[in-house]
DNA sequence: CACCAGGCAAGCC
DNA sequence: GGCTTGCATGGT
């Protein structure tokens, strides 16, 4: 990977597995927004980032090298070899097909709360809705930031929905999800997360959380605490791995256990492959 | 008009 | 333990 900078912008050029579209339509993130052919603009972190895929490389516009290092690096995923992750999972015949089509997938380290939120507002719902909802919530509670001559907003903190009322936040239009979003902001603003605990027992607190089952608390996991074996099983990974490992249905456990076995500490790269092979291709259905 | 959407919790046996 | 049902809202 080599950084340049040219007139306010840093063009990341050398970048092994990086394709835009890819990682910010596989499901994982729901603040960024196609804004171009070749570009996203999102927020994370209270930074708000306009990228443009180029021949050469990658662009971030207007920000700096200190929150390239500071935000973007870890958010990207930049330490870790997808090179190497991916020629180990295609000694899987099912996995190295479903590689190629998501071969420029990274996993993005995001913000533990915000995870938290955006996936209890997942349950049950579809992921246009899902970035409805989440866009309510920021331009409704969250700061306002300028950026490139645009309002844009953050993620609101914890302690700022903390104490609000059902009627307070209905206005987000997040339905029976409203309860379980008040739960979650009363325990972050309360509690420090024990970010060191084992998997299963940070499975375990995650899930005290109403509306935190198992689906969203191994999201949590995978995308809002790197916990890069964990392998969420939804109704996509579900219907395709029904269909390409089983050939018949199985209970949500039986797959998540299979998934254990057969991949181990890539579960999760797995089932981000997985799953956006099976929402491209609709495999299964 | 039904039916479904990156599920979960509560209520049943 | 496993299985069923209700849940808010918006799209097809």
């Amino acid at each position: 990977m080599r950084i340049e900078e040219a007139n306010g912008d840093l063009i990341i050029t050398d970048i092994d597995s990086f394709s835009l579209e890819q990682i910010f339509e596989c499901g994982q993130c729901f603040r960024w927004n196609r804004t171009s052919a070749e570009s996203y603009t999102g927020v994370a972190f209270g930074r708000a980032l306009r990228l443009t895929e180029t021949d050469n490389g990658i662009i971030f516009h207007r920000t700096t090298r200190e929150d390239f290092n500071k935000i973007w690096f870890d958010y990207f995923d930049f330490a870790t070899d997808y090179g190497k992750i991916k020629a180990t999972l295609s000694e899987d015949k099912i996995l190295a097909n479903a590689i190629g089509y998501g071969s420029g997938i990274r996993i993005l380290r995001q913000d533990l709360w915000e995870c938290v939120v955006s996936f209890i507002i997942s349950a049950s719902n579809n992921i246009p809705r899902i970035k409805k909802i989440i866009a309510a919530l920021c331009q409704s509670f969250g700061e306002e930031i300028s950026y490139m001559g645009e309002s844009y907003y953050t993620f609101p903190a914890p302690e700022r929905l903390a104490g609000l009322s059902l009627d307070d936040i209905s206005v987000i239009k997040a339905g029976f999800r409203d309860k379980y979003i008040l739960a979650a902001a009363e325990y972050f603003a309360n509690t420090e997360f024990k970010r060191e605990l084992g998997t299963d027992e940070a499975k375990a607190e995650l899930k005290r959380i109403a509306g935190i089952g198992e689906k969203v608390a191994d999201c949590v996991l995978l995308f809002g605490l790197g916990r890069r074996e964990s392998f969420p099983v939804d109704v996509w990974v579900k219907r395709i791995m029904e269909y390409c490992y089983f050939s018949e249905p199985k209970s949500n456990e039986v797959i998540a256990d299979f998934a254990k076995k057969r991949f181990g500490t890539l579960g999760g790269y797995a089932q981000q492959y997985l799953f956006f092979w099976a929402r491209e291709e609709k495999i299964g259905i």
